[in-house]
RNA sequence: GACCCGUUCGUCUAUCGGUUAGGACUCCAGGUUUUCAUCCUGGCAAGAAGGGUUCGACUCCCUUACGGGUCGCCA
């Protein structure tokens, strides 16, 4: 039997960390076996489907870097893939409940009468799990066909995975209640169950659920918070999943390799934006200054900053510095444009240095009479000075640092210099002194 | 309330009966970098509680506590 998995979100809100790591790892399983991938859109609720909410998936999908092999756009030979278009088939399977008397009207709805007697599933996370369903007042029959004459998502939810020959389930926690039910209309169709693997849901910083609205939840924020997709993916794969190594940082591509469903964890996890930042930076490391700069690009021209001939090589000095893309325009305005603040506990550090002001004032004069310009020009300009004072080049390196950049932290001082070029940075030595 | 699942540093986690309980994020202290960052070294910090089982329990069993989930004509 070969793998085929799905996904299938209900468009009736933004796509949600929880959500995509769900499509994750269902990815990931079908990925790694070689098998399939589907995306069904569960649009059964009319009154809560947006179309914003369904742009959102195939935006939040197409971002997160996980295609589909079957689905909207795609296609498939168990279309269609919105539950919206499927009601002939969804009334084909219902007659079979009515047929062997499976299901009574209730109230203008019907409901499915449950097997009484204990139901046992086998997760491939939680184990053996046993719902006992003698007891009815816990597990009243539910209700499939609504009184309007649409359809419940336990029904569609069933029929939709038996009809696309899903093998495998994998799906949040909250799902797991739900799988007696779900075992029991399989049952009643006379289908061969797929596997279940329910997951842990991610939940927040302080431990509860993780809703809408909280910091990191949708996935459509992740992109102009100057995430990469990559980071975001490897971050919540390690979200309830681990490779029992060391490792932490991953490509997709070595997910798919490694991953595997019994090393899928157990408790909920807890989102943690700190730690998903440092992995975002440790993606950004490996980039080169290409990849970097175009990536850069659309928060450096949403800042407003100009993009220069040289804008590869600015942008790049700071590629080791900052742990989101959009850091990356308050890391590198100095080099594009010349007004710019001046960060006060780097003044005054410099102020704490007494022979500082004197001797940017002789740097500025002997930058101005360097005639082939260069950082290492610069530097030996700089040695001179130093030395000629008696001082050590060293003490010299920081006051320069403020004085181009107006800050204690930044770019090397030999790409500022290189940057820069001659009369920016004789003019800034020059005004900076003058400011001590 | 009933029914399910869970519980190792603040957070993510390793450990499949015998370990000084390991790694990572964060934080702190050093070092490298003539500067900044990267990086390196070190430090702080954990088995929810109580009973069993066992020569021995973080690990197996029970109870309690706590956390999460589910009990819809939502999905």
């Amino acid at each position: 039997m070969s793998v085929r998995t799905r996904f299938a979100p209900s468009p009736t809100g933004y796509l949600h960390v929880g959500g995509a790591r769900t499509a994750l790892f269902n990815w990931l399983f079908a990925r790694h076996h070689g098998g399939a991938f589907i995306l069904r859109v569960e649009d059964t609720d009319e009154a809560r489907n947006t179309e914003d909410a369904k742009q959102a998936i195939f935006e939040g999908m197409n971002w997160l870097g996980l295609d589909w092999d079957e689905g909207p756009d795609k296609g498939g030979k168990h279309g269609p893939y919105f539950q919206s278009e499927r009601k002939g088939i969804y009334d084909a399977w219902f007659q079979k409940l009515v047929d062997t008397g499976r299901v009574y009207e209730d109230g203008g709805a019907w409901r499915f009468r449950f097997e009484r007697k204990p139901v046992t599933m086998h997760d491939l996370v939680c184990g053996e799990v046993t719902i006992d369903y003698r007891d009815e007042s816990n597990t009243p029959d539910m209700v499939v066909k609504r009184s309007d004459g649409s359809y419940v998502f336990h029904f569609v939810n069933v029929v939709d995975d038996l009809e696309m020959e899903i093998s495998h389930v994998i799906r949040g926690e909250d799902h797991l209640m739900n799988t007696p039910k779900h075992l029991q209309l399989i049952e009643a169709f006379g289908g061969t169950a797929p596997r279940y693997a329910h997951i842990p849901l991610i939940l927040n910083p302080n431990g509860s659920k993780m809703s809408k609205r909280d910091a990191g939840a949708a996935v459509g924020d992740y992109p102009r918070q100057g995430f990469l997709p990559g980071a975001v993916v490897n971050f919540i794969a390690l979200l309830g999943w681990n490779p029992k190594t060391d490792e932490e940082i991953f490509t997709l591509a070595q997910l798919v390799e490694r991953f595997s469903l019994e090393n899928v964890n157990r408790a909920p996890g807890r989102f943690d934006l700190e730690k998903c930042k440092w992995v975002n930076q440790q993606h950004l490391i490996p980039m080169s200054v290409e990849d970097f700069a175009v990536a850069a690009k659309p928060f450096v021209e949403a800042a407003g900053l100009p993009v220069p001939e040289n804008y590869v090589a600015v942008i790049g000095s700071v590629k080791e510095k900052v742990r989101l893309l959009s850091e990356v325009p308050a890391a590198v305005d100095f080099l594009l444009v010349d007004e710019f603040g001046y960060d006060d506990e780097a003044v005054a550090k410099v102020r704490g240095n007494a022979a500082a002001k004197d001797l940017l004032v002789s740097l500025a004069e002997s930058f101005e009479g360097i005639s082939e310009w260069s950082a290492d020009q610069a530097k030996a300009a700089l040695n001179e000075v130093a030395n000629a004072a008696g001082a050590k080049p060293g003490q010299l390196m920081f006051p320069l640092r403020v004085a181009l950049s107006g800050r204690a932290h930044g770019p090397d001082l030999g790409d500022m210099l290189d940057l820069l070029g001659k009369a920016r940075c004789a003019d800034r030595v020059r005004k900076f002194s003058a400011m001590l």
